[in-house]
DNA sequence: AAATCTGATTGCATTTCGCAATCGGTTGCA
DNA sequence: TGCAACCGATTGCGAAATGCAATCAGATTT
């Protein structure tokens, strides 16, 4: 599967890629949930995917070199799925979509605290995470000195609102 | 229509506003190529949009809140397109994808020339771009000191390299 | 040996897409 | 006045994509 290539123009291209509404969620659950095997990816979307699109898309973002597969040494039957250099540089592109999101859409509060706080960083932050993402899908030493990684704050930030959250709605804790 | 809300995840949801096929390449055309009727939408394109999914993708971003429609004063029949704030505010998000599918894909010379210099610019010129749709699309005014507008330098920079490519192509001038 | 988990694949109904033809109304020009 | 061209769409239709549930064979766990 290659492009339809309708036209050379950049942003056409980038929309052929991931214009559709699958691919960039797939992506977005590799890149800040870690998610790397297909039933995490089936499971873990909170949008539901259904397994033979994901099976396709998987493929898909394989062929257009988004993503590699490889057998997990300590299960036989389980791959593992890795990011590409490609797809790891799109962590500005998400970045600026959930801000822009954030702002215009109706976004819940405990799912757009990480797009609050990427905002935030900016993009040494976004850096930082992209090194963080080479590391673990590509192998590459970590050369930022890191503290705690970008992902995990993310994380726990989250899990810091929908914990307050509870709390509020019964405050008779 | 309204959104599908399949999450409250900000890249989710705007993923559902242009995570399509066409939708962010209208938008493409009325920022970049200063189009703002149905028929410039239609034949100025390069991909070749289809009459219906233009009309429907039209209605779609009007709905959302991202388009308005206004009867042309000069043309009882002509309905002149305007972007809104939130429309204008995605200037950041295609430069990113323009950058983006310069690197990676198959774009052609002339096409990325624009994703070029956008990205160079950074967001000092997206800036000085927002505010001149602004004064277009909203009728603000401009507070930047001007010069050319972006979007001439833009289009004059593909023009120079459309001509250079066709002096190339026949040395014998 | 049975149950569970792995990454998928298949069948099927529904929806969307892409394309061409066409529409009623407006405009510009002879 | 006549008429072709243009305006923003709409319609019909075949092809493709999507969503959903069921199922698969092999590997692993119990």
């Amino acid at each position: 599967m290659s492009l339809d290539r309708r036209s050379g123009c950049p942003i056409n291209l980038s929309l052929e890629v991931f214009g559709d509404r699958w691919s960039l969620i797939i992506l977005r659950d590799m890149i800040f949930g870690g998610r790397r095997h297909f039933r995490e990816l089936l499971n873990g979307s909170m949008e539901g995917i259904a397994s033979n699109i994901l099976a396709d898309r998987l493929k898909r973002l394989m062929e257009l070199g988004m993503l590699t597969k490889a057998d997990d040494p300590s299960h036989k039957q389980k791959a593992i799925y890795s990011l590409t250099e490609m797809a790891i540089t799109l962590v500005p592109i998400l970045a600026h979509l959930g801000a822009w999101g954030r702002v215009w859409l109706p976004t819940s509060e405990e799912l757009s605290i990480r797009a609050e706080l990427l905002e935030k960083g900016g993009p040494p932050l976004w850096e930082k995470f992209m090194d963080e993402l080479r590391h673990e899908h590509l192998g590459t030493p970590l050369d930022t000195a890191s503290g705690p990684s970008v992902r995990d704050t993310l994380q726990a930030a989250y899990e810091a609102v929908v914990a307050r959250k509870a709390l509020s709605a019964s405050p008779a804790a």
